[in-house]
Parts: structure tokens; C-alpha cells; sequence
DNA sequence: CTGAAAGCGCTTACAG
DNA sequence: CTGAAAGCGCTTACAG
């Protein structure tokens, strides 16, 4: 009723949205111990405190949450970083789970996710600006391992808000903290199981043989064969699809007509092998035992059904959180490697 | 060297970022100067101006983002809240792509894209207020139009900021601007051809008929063909996808063995479609014609590929985003319905 | 326990 | 053309 009110200047139509101020005022109280009882700290006497409560609830008041940033010179929200073209990304349904996963646990502790494609170079130096801009607290980096990273790697590692990266380890040293599924171990399990099992003619079908997510898993499991498989029976398909692992399959089925056994690096591919199989009257396993990698959703739907590397995407994205959240607390960062599992279905 | 120095107070290790204040000193000007080189209105004297920008260089100044949108009581970023599971959702190529557009649309205006999940209560009830704390300038809602979204719908309806939904039209009226890929004009122009081919006994295979999109696609096709088709032969798949498609046809062909066309309402399902032909020994399109809906990167892969209906997702994008900030900019805001391709290739 | 005041880092009339 | 000042809507020592 005193001062503030009767203000009808222009304003493009927007209705002035209720501030502390008014809070304050309904509650008979200063802005200061709004404030207080807002963030829960400091004690404030019950009495006013329920006072507070009230008016906020009458006036269905929610914090400004750009002022509130300001003051505490924090976003609460972070960017996740896309590697790669999003169209390439989710061709793998591991992907939009991660997404999925991240954007929920973030939603926990109330942080917003930034989505920001980093794969071209003009998308680099908005990120640089962007970053350089305060928007964010801290930065997720979505990669499957292709060697562009580096150049995101490079400007992300020249700035001092906290960087995880989402995928696999590097090559050479960690020039950033990760989360990943332990690639290694996963493929050298499968390899294992392939020679328990006894197949000694073993085809490898790959793809992005540049990135180093796929490159570790068919070294791991190639060493873990040994002598029974042979460098031309690596066959490097188009994508992670499973056209390409059909064609793969085709391929090396030409190269060598009496395998027993292919190990694909993504389920997807597996997928196509089996499809190829049946055009060329093989039955799986029995002619062709057939290995995935991932786990994902269409593993338990092909015909025999995916051996495959389970890999836990929730635990990843869950962990990346986590662990971002605390360094952007301030604590050390660290990098995590998740175990994996081999699930044994039908097809090998 | 004046004050401000000498500065140790705890302070996380954060170095001061250089704020406008110091880019002023450098410069020999005021803030109010600096800020007015920034954001190019008003005169500046072009000497000062170069001093000032020559500062600005020197001390690697970038505005902070928080302060800025405080003053300015704008964020400049909009909020992409999906209204299924992204897992869901990018099972549809086309949404990757959808996702893609958006994000570069958005950044050649320099706006930030914050991604919300909206598909469960719980996503809604922190999206209501996230949107009272100002996060956001505007919204695009991007949906399948599954009839969950009807909450969502009401949520946006009920606040002040610009909406603008991505998807099908609405049934009832349009509680909110839109834009959709004109899916009545293709489902029509599939089904004249279906009739000028000559097709008598036409199949559809459907999936999420609760959803808007499918169920209009289904029924303006039902009414071009007329009497060629039947109640019994429109199969609903369990999902959009390969297999569900191939399943979806195999209960069809057990339903009518002599169906000779097949019109799948997404190009996944039609891909599975072909696949059943094959193992039903159907030639395609000799013996079963078969269609799909999107064109999307399956579409061309197909053998034989498929016919299908185009939607030019890129420019549902770009409307998507142009609408939006005309409308954050304050202008009217408009529904717009894009126009869509008939693709002939070999399937029918 | 609580109020008054200063501060977060920008923008923008208002004078000059 | 440009400076000084007030303001955006919060938070947080500092007194009391």
C-alpha cells in the first residue's frame, strides 16, 4: 500500500511477477529474513517463519532465479557438451538413456541440464564464449571416442569450471576425469567365452575404428583370441547399424566362408550379422555363434537373442552427475571405471 | 592498483573473472561506457570505442551472462521440454535430427536451450516452477502427441511465457500454437497412389494410435483408399519400430493372406514390413506394395526402398524456433502447418 | 532471532 | 558522446 504501487509504465504487457519485496511486505518481515527462511539457514523464530511460509504460499511466490544467481555467483545449471552430431549420437539407444539418466539425476538436485552441440569448430568457439559467459557450473562431455574431441578436450581442459567426461578413457594419459564402462574387461570376458566355448575361426566386425571406445574393445578382445582369429577377418562396417552389420557380415563371409564365430563391437551390428546369417543359411549359433556389445534394448529382441557386454548406462550417467556435482562443490575430481557384465543369451 | 586488490578472502581457488569494471579502467571510461560499445546502441566516439574495445581484447572480457540477463530480465535460453521419454522419443531418427535443428537455430540467435523431461508428474510439477523462477524465456514443447501431454498442454496453457509446440495439430481446437508437418496432405497423397497403382486390399499397420499424430495419419489414409481396405486389416504394432513392424505385418498375413499393398504410419514399421515379406516369401512390391511415412535416413535404405512420405524436418525446426523468439520478441503468435513431399522409390 | 545496508555485475534513463 | 546513479531481485556479513 505505499510505495511501488500505481506503477503503470509501459511494460510489454508482462504482469510485474511477485519479488521477495512483496513477500517481505505481506509478511511484515524484512527481505533479509525471507531470505533466511528460504535457504533454511539461520535460525528464524517459528513464529515469523510461519508467517513467511504463508505469505509466500498466498502469493505463490518463487525465487527469481537469475537474481538469486547472481548473488551467490552460481547457475545451478551445467552444459552437456554433444561430441558428435546428435543424429550420430543416438543412433545408439545408450545414448538417449544417458541423456535421460543425466537430466534426471540433475533434476534431484535442482540443476538444469544446457544442451550444446560442440562437434563443428563454430560450435567450439561459442562454447568458449559461453563458458567464458558464467552460464554454467560445470560441463558434461557426451563423446563416443572420435578423434575431433581433442580439439573440445583442449578448450574445455583451458578453463577452470569442472569438466566429466561421459565415455572412454584416452589413449594416451587422462587429460580429462571420466566415467566409462570398463571396456577392457568386457571384451576380454567375451573373448574368454569364445574360447571356452571352443570357436577357433573368429570374425571381428568394427566400425569408427577411430575412436577410441571401439578401437579398445577389439584390441582387448582380439589379444584375448589370439591365434583364432586373423587380421583380414576384421571387417570395418559403415556405422553402428544394423545395415551396416548386415553388409559387414556379407563381406567377410566372402573373405572367409568358414567362420564360427563373429564378434561384433555394438549390438546393433551383432543385429545385422544375424540377419545376414539367415540370407546365407547359416543358424545361429549353431553354424555362426554371434556376439553384441552394449546390451541395449535390441539385444533380448533378435532371433536367437544377444550374447552381449552389459554395460550399466544408468550407473554412468548417475556417477557423472555425482561426481561433477561434487567438484563443482569443490572437491578432487576423479575419474571412474564401471565394471561390466557378460550376458550369456542364446546366440553365442 | 587502486582498490579491489590485495584481495585473499577464502574464495574456492576461484580467480576473479575480469568484469566490466576492470575493462573501464583500462579503458579510462565509465561502465555505463563499456556496456554501451557492447551492445552497439547509442553513440560512442569511435576513438573511445576502439580504446574500449582494445581493452576488452586485452583483458579477454566477456560479459557475465547472470548480470546481464538481471538487468535485462530476459535469460535469453528456452526451455525444450519433451513430453515422452527421450529413450522414446529418439527411437524416431527424425527427433534426433528435430533436436539438432533446434539447438543450431538457437544458437545463431545466442540462445541456450535447457532440456526438460516432462513426461512424468514429477517433471511437471518442477517445470511449473521453473518457469515462475524465470529460468526461461519461452518454451517448445516437443511431443508425439501421446495423450498424456494433455497435463503438460494445460501446464503451459496456465503461465505467461511463449509456447511453442512441435508436433501434431490438436484434435479439439489448439489450446496452443504449433508446428506440424502437414499429415492429413500426406496420408491423402499416399493413398491416391496406392489407387492409382491399382492396390485392392490394403493393409495398415499403425502404433500409439493414442497418439494424435498416428491416429490422423491412419485415418485420412482409411478415407482416400475407401472400400480397399478394412477394419480388420489395420494392425496396431506394439512400438515404431523394425521388429514391431515385422511383427505387426506376420498377424496381418495371418489375418488376409492376399493383402497386396501394406501402408506402415513410419518408416521403421515399413522397413519391418519388408523384412516379413522376405520371410514370407512375398516379392516387394510384386506381391505386397508397401509405404511408409517420414523419410527418414531408413527410408533410402530399405531393399527395395521405400516409398514414403517427406517431411522436411529441418524447417519444422527452424519455424519452431522463429516463431518462438518473434513471439519472446513480442510479436502474435501463429500455428503453421508445413507442406509435405509424396517420395516414390521402388517399394510401391 | 532480525533489520539495514552493501554487494553480485550488468543496463539504462537522466543530466550534462 | 559520456559519467554518475539507480535499479534488476536476490544473499549475506554486520550490528543489534
Amino acid at each position: 500500500m505505499v510505495a511501488g504501487e500505481g506503477d503503470t509504465r509501459a511494460g510489454a504487457g508482462a504482469e510485474p511477477r511477485t519479488t521477495m519485496e512483496d513477500v517481505a511486505r505481506e509478511a511484515g518481515v524484512s527481505k533479509g529474513t525471507v531470505s533466511r527462511v528460504m535457504n533454511g539457514r539461520n535460525w528464524v523464530k517459528p513464529a515469523t517463519r510461519d508467517a513467511v511460509l504463508e505469505a509466500m504460499r498466498r502469493t505463490g511466490f518463487v525465487a527469481n532465479a537469475t537474481a538469486r544467481s547472481l548473488a551467490m555467483r552460481r547457475t545451478d545449471s551445467v552444459a552437456l557438451v554433444l561430441g558428435a552430431p546428435a543424429t550420430r549420437l543416438f543412433e545408439n539407444p545408450n545414448y538417449s538413456l544417458l541423456l535421460q539418466v543425466i537430466t534426471d539425476e540433475l533434476a534431484l538436485s535442482d540443476y538444469s541440464l544446457i544442451f550444446m552441440s560442440g562437434a563443428r569448430p563454430a560450435d567450439r568457439d561459442r562454447l568458449a564464449r559461453f563458458l567464458r559467459g558464467g552460464h554454467v557450473d560445470g560441463v558434461i562431455l557426451l563423446s563416443a571416442g572420435e578423434p575431433e574431441v581433442d580439439e573440445l578436450i583442449r578448450l574445455l581442459q583451458s578453463q577452470p569450471i569442472p569438466v566429466m567426461v561421459s565415455g572412454h578413457p584416452f589413449p594416451d594419459g587422462d587429460p580429462l576425469p571420466f566415467v566409462a564402462a570398463d571396456d577392457v574387461a568386457g571384451s576380454v570376458a567375451l573373448g574368454r567365452h569364445f574360447v571356452d566355448r571352443g570357436y577357433r575361426r573368429i570374425g571381428v566386425i568394427a566400425s569408427h575404428l577411430e575412436a577410441a571406445g571401439a578401437r579398445i574393445r577389439v584390441s582387448a578382445f582380439v589379444e584375448t583370441v589370439g591365434a583364432r582369429t586373423e587380421p583380414q577377418w576384421l571387417v570395418e562396417a559403415d556405422e553402428f547399424s544394423h545395415d551396416a552389420g548386415r553388409a559387414a557380415m556379407l563381406t567377410l563371409h566372402r573373405r572367409a566362408e568358414d567362420l564360427d564365430a563373429v564378434f561384433a563391437v555394438s549390438d546393433a551390428l551383432a543385429a545385422g550379422v544375424i540377419t545376414a546369417a539367415g540370407q546365407l543359411g547359416l543358424q545361429v549359433p549353431a553354424d555362426l555363434a554371434v556376439a553384441g556389445f552394449d546390451d541395449s534394448v535390441i539385444a533380448g529382441r533378435t532371433t536367437p537373442p544377444l550374447t552381449t557386454v552389459r554395460q550399466d548406462v544408468g550407473a554412468v550417467g548417475r556417477e557423472l552427475v555425482r561426481q561433477l556435482l561434487l567438484a563443482i562443490g569443490g572437491a578432487e575430481i576423479r575419474s571412474i571405471v564401471l565394471p561390466v557384465e557378460l550376458v550369456i543369451r542364446d546366440s553365442a
